[in-house]
DNA sequence: GCAATAAATGATATAATGTATCATTCTGGC
DNA sequence: GCCAGAATGATACATTATATCATTTATTGC
């Protein structure tokens, strides 16, 4: 189910390689394979996921220590998140835009169709939330949520999507 | 490392009892076994983990699969939450006391110490997030975050708790 | 260009986690 | 006591993740 075009594809490749290049790393034929899949699925995928997919399209088998470290060599530059909640992996939505992660970035997830939907965090839910920890003196280090929900298309959809 | 008293711990097993009795359920052997290592336990537990203590405080050994089931069966009435970022399970804060969960619950986890402190989401919180899925189609469904964080003990050790 | 070095990947084994399935035991109602 | 359903035991296995060392690929200094 490819859900994005070639020409765009390949214009997040080219930013994710000037983006690495960037911090001195390099984004090598496996690398971007791996991030290669991610962009292409329209939903989060586990290395497991991700690594049946690279061994379909290729010739050459991958291990699967590969794309665990691939999978971490990418979080680092952002290029790839990883939620937590289900150990799945999804492509940022900024590679090829100039957006910068100054706000800490939440993931919204339909339950309908599994998309996955980033978004920026409110300042008022930053700050609804830092408050909320005071109350019981805890002081708040990092901020990611994953929230669960129901996305535009399917809630127009009676379906619920697929 | 026991940080309750024992006459507190059989208060909190009475109490789950009872709320056990009132959805027509049991709470057995294995069940108390299962929820009275997690009450002792200052930090969330693994399955595998609550399994080891389980067979180390007994002679006949448990199956994995009773843990897994047992957690199951526990998280409905609510006597323990499973922590999705962690894959780890903690005792409900709210056992003894008559505290519904009508907010959603909250979990703050302290990183010095790995305490883990649950609260209700504050109105203002909610409110928040959900108006920040708003801006993307996206309606809530559930609620339930896991920040991370330093609790005020190991905020005043300098030396970050343990 | 080429050796030396470091980075990345391959390959294999194994640990850790979670689930499926069927047998057995326990429990409460009759 | 007997029976139906709930709970647990036991075994096997699927899935996920990591440790370790060998090999290949790139980079740097010469």
């Amino acid at each position: 189910m490819p859900n994005i075009k070639q020409s765009k594809l390949d214009s997040l490749l080219r930013a994710a390689e000037v983006s690495c290049a960037e911090n001195g790393a390099r984004l090598t034929q496996r690398r971007r394979q791996v991030l290669s899949e991610l962009m292409q699925s329209s939903s989060p995928l586990s290395a497991y996921e991700v690594l049946d997919l690279c061994n379909r399209s290729t010739t050459s088998a991958m291990p699967a220590m590969s794309v665990y470290r691939i999978l971490d060599f990418l979080e680092q530059p952002l290029l790839v998140h990883r939620l937590s909640t289900s150990n799945k992996y999804v492509s940022c939505a900024h590679i090829a835009c100039d957006h910068k992660h100054f706000q800490a970035t939440h993931f919204l997830l339909c339950e309908g169709c599994s998309s996955v939907e980033e978004v920026d965090a409110t300042e008022e839910a930053s700050e609804a939330l830092e408050q909320m920890a005071k109350t019981v003196g805890f002081k708040l280090t990092t901020q990611q949520f994953e929230l669960s929900g129901i996305c535009t298309t399917c809630q127009n959809s009676a379906s619920g999507g697929v």
